[in-house]
DNA sequence: CTGGGGATTGCCT
DNA sequence: GGCAATCCCCAGC
């Protein structure tokens, strides 16, 4: 298994679930992930990158190893890891993880609510962490803790992205199995039925 | 310049 | 399960 930042340049759907497991430390706070989406830049009708270079997504189209960090609903930051060669404008998506260290300051930032719920969500991980737009292209190889073994393949599991109107049918959610700090899955209102 | 929509969350019934 | 909050982004005129 490659270590950081090798690891990122694999196909973005390998990259993602590798990233299961590892801690990623920001603002006195220490989360180990455990929910992530996959987004494949330009080939990716759901990808930020889809339709090309923008001021707001700049970053997906630098180096590998980089926090994308954008405005969502008006209200909530969300980040992601810049993965695949430069150029590529791919990433992965924090959508979840628990808080291993810095529970106190991870709890002010939420307003008291329950541990197992400080970073479940894409929004909420990045609260806990203190992420804002301030921390887009942050440089995260001195951040990122790759898990010391990675989470075997049958304590994964992978599905639709949440949220996502277009590619629905791509499983590229993948979560650690039971863990009760992953979010719990809102189709798309959009999205077809079934 | 403008307007519709969004990789969400939490409170409401 | 429904929906408001809230504002930046970007496509289109």
């Amino acid at each position: 298994m490659p270590g950081w930042p090798d690891v990122l340049l694999q196909p973005v759907a390998e990259v993602a679930p590798a990233l299961l497991g590892a801690h990623l430390t920001h603002g006195g706070v220490t989360v180990r992930l455990t929910e992530v989406e996959a987004y494949d830049g330009p080939d990716d009708p759901a990808s930020h990158a889809y339709r090309g270079l923008t001021a707001r997504n700049a970053v997906m189209f630098g180096p590998p190893g980089r926090l994308y960090v954008y405005f969502s609903y008006g209200m909530h930051w969300c980040a992601n890891v810049v993965c695949g060669p430069d150029g590529r404008a791919s990433a992965v998506l924090l959508r979840a993880g628990e808080v291993v260290d810095g529970l106190r300051v991870a709890r002010e930032r939420r307003g008291g609510r329950a541990d197992v719920e400080l970073a479940r969500g894409p929004a909420n991980l990045t609260q806990a962490l203190g992420i804002q737009r301030h921390q887009d292209g942050l440089d995260l190889s001195r951040r990122v803790t790759l898990a010391v073994s990675p989470v075997p393949p049958e304590h994964i599991a992978s599905g639709p992205r949440v949220g996502v109107t277009l590619a629905h049918d791509v499983p590229w959610r993948f979560w650690v199995k039971g863990d009760p700090s992953v979010s719990a899955y809102k189709r798309s209102p959009r999205a077809p039925q079934g």
